[in-house]
DNA sequence: TTTAGCACTCTCATAGCGAGAGTGCTAAAA
DNA sequence: TTTTAGCACTCTCGCTATGAGAGTGCTAAA
């Protein structure tokens, strides 16, 4: 497989680009006289051959041109992947749009996802930042009717969770902006793991929001996060791989089941990263919903203290020359605005 | 088309059933022998033929079954909608789920979006529950890092709007903190139309934060919601209707594009409610991306408080026996949780 | 090692054909 | 006057055949 001529690799790389493009099997003769070379179809055809027995590409039957199979899309991906930049202008341009949106984290997720969508015409999953490890600071106890009480928990990073409480009796909010100072004395940046070991606070009602607090951000730290933005749904649904195969809808419910999602997400971050970016092509035998189609996805943030994911899915024959540089510019993007919202610690 | 005769009119209950069932246009033969029906095929032709000149049915090509038109399934809805109800075991599983979530509006939206969806089999949209008239009640500023401060603001009827600011200078959570308690004294449940009569406070930085407030309590009033609930996308996908033709993709457009479903949803609010229920068939002649499909919807909540709204589209020949009742029964359920939470004002 | 030549294969669009379902109309029956 | 039986007619849909087109593999010569 690593044994290939120069000319066989030349060949193989038209004849991925020609298909991305077509999404036509590629022939012998179009190769030559489209892209010039300086060779017969018969020379070609003896190549193609050689490529197909080494399993980089394949018929859809006898006597048709050639398509990829999935590992000739990887070595194209391979390949390519270096070289693989976004035009000036179009840095340009998605720098600008993050610059004059509002400096708020769903803004900049929405803007991420819509970019993504708009440029690899596929459909994006951005995931907020995330804190790796939930470091407490600053809690507050509004009252707002009756024996509801808000809780807003404020972490180190920036991330807020927020909370609707339902007390068995009711409680003033002066009572709870006491308990809320003490509370905040107590737990200033302390880690999550800290919490347990903390002596029992010696008011009732300390103890019960602490109860809380440490519940919620237990369940930050687990979850990747509850915040998933999307967007090109349309996109995907106009191409043939998603003609309403069954498959198609298995594969869309992904991205309607946070937790399917989380879960890929989760496993993808332990795989093997290529310049901060992964592609999966075709599920990589682990993800039977993903057959068909690719991923290309990338984490951001700043490592320890926040991190997301972002990712590009859409058919196998994706246009990876656009997809994979706007994954990784964006991505290098949406670090800086993380790393500079910490700039203050 | 008022005139028809009751036998016209059980025919076109059983046609538009007939064919909301099997999806095929349905021939007079069959009906009879379906239903059985004590008349012969001859006199039903004659029926249907009558009911296609009253343009309530229609023939996709001559000597076809019929199918119903938009006025056929807007009498069959008509007719039917009194009586369409869910069964009492329904009705307790859809209670029992919405009574064992956390008491959250957010697990409330979820959980409607995806029971509705799974009931109806189309796509659901929900949008939170939103003061009509923004009412404050408290304010709170979280000092974050450097120069962001976190404001949390709390209306009356338990909505909260988050936002981060950036201030010019660094401050401290002291002084936020005794901001925040000036704010909260001055604006003591106030409404958003009052603020602006407000004396300018003495302190620069009242000022700032009190233009803040009165923007996004602007902002809350004029959206329909900023928070949309949608589910059972791919519940639709298989259908024929939406294989893969532009108009489809134009439509799900629409659950991309908060602007767009606002814009709908707000339309549509003015239009004529039969029993707090809208159902839109065919878009009516005023959306044109709705053509062929169906909408139901209805708003949910306490008038003059809060209020939501919640739909579902299908293709036209969706299961309104099913969805009706559905949405009614989810809408009656949301309006008695948002009167709940404001049981204690 | 490359290339020309050629027989062969497979797809895809098109046309033709017949079964099946359903209609409208007419004339007889109720 | 209303209902029904009978019948010719129409249109769809699935099936089969056919031929053009694109592409291949192989052989033999350059």
């Amino acid at each position: 497989m690593s044994d290939l001529t120069e000319r066989q690799k030349t060949i193989l790389m038209l004849v991925v680009r020609d298909y991305i493009e077509t999404v036509q099997p590629v022939g012998s003769q179009s190769i030559v006289t489209r892209y010039h070379l300086d060779l017969s179809s018969a020379t070609v055809r003896n190549e193609l051959s050689a490529l197909d027995t080494k399993g980089l590409l394949r018929q859809p039957h006898t006597s048709a041109g050639r398509i990829p199979t999935e590992e000739g899309y990887r070595f194209f991906v391979r390949q390519m992947m270096p070289q693989a930049q976004l035009t000036e202008a179009v840095q340009h341009t998605i720098t600008h749009q993050f610059y004059q949106a509002h400096p708020d984290v769903e803004q900049w997720m929405t803007l991420a996802a819509s970019v993504l969508a708009y440029q690899s015409q596929g459909v994006s999953v951005v995931t907020a930042p995330h804190a790796d490890q939930a470091i407490f600071k600053h809690v507050e106890l509004i009252s707002t009717q009756g024996r509801q009480v808000l809780m807003v928990i404020v972490l180190a990073g920036g991330e807020v969770l927020q909370q609707i409480l339902t007390l068995t009796e009711p409680v003033t909010q002066d009572q709870l902006s006491q308990s809320a100072a003490r509370l905040n004395d107590l737990l200033n940046s302390l880690k999550v793991d800290a919490i347990s070991a903390l002596p029992t606070p010696s008011e009732k009602i300390d103890q019960d929001f602490l109860t809380m607090i440490e519940q919620d951000m237990n369940r930050a730290t687990d979850s990747v996060s509850d915040n998933i933005y999307t967007d090109g749904l349309t996109n995907v649904l106009s191409e043939p791989e998603f003609a309403d195969s069954d498959d198609a809808r298995r594969t869309l419910r992904l991205f309607e089941e946070p937790s399917t999602l989380q879960d890929l997400l989760a496993r993808t971050s332990a795989g093997s990263m290529v310049g901060g970016l992964q592609v999966l092509i075709g599920g990589e035998g682990r993800w039977e919903e993903l057959r068909q189609y690719s991923m290309v996805l990338a984490r951001y943030g700043v490592p320890g203290l926040a991190t997301g994911m972002l990712a590009v899915l859409g058919p196998m024959r994706m246009s990876y020359a656009k997809t994979i540089p706007t994954v990784r510019f964006v991505a290098g993007l949406l670090s800086d605005l993380v790393n500079e919202s910490n700039v203050g610690e």
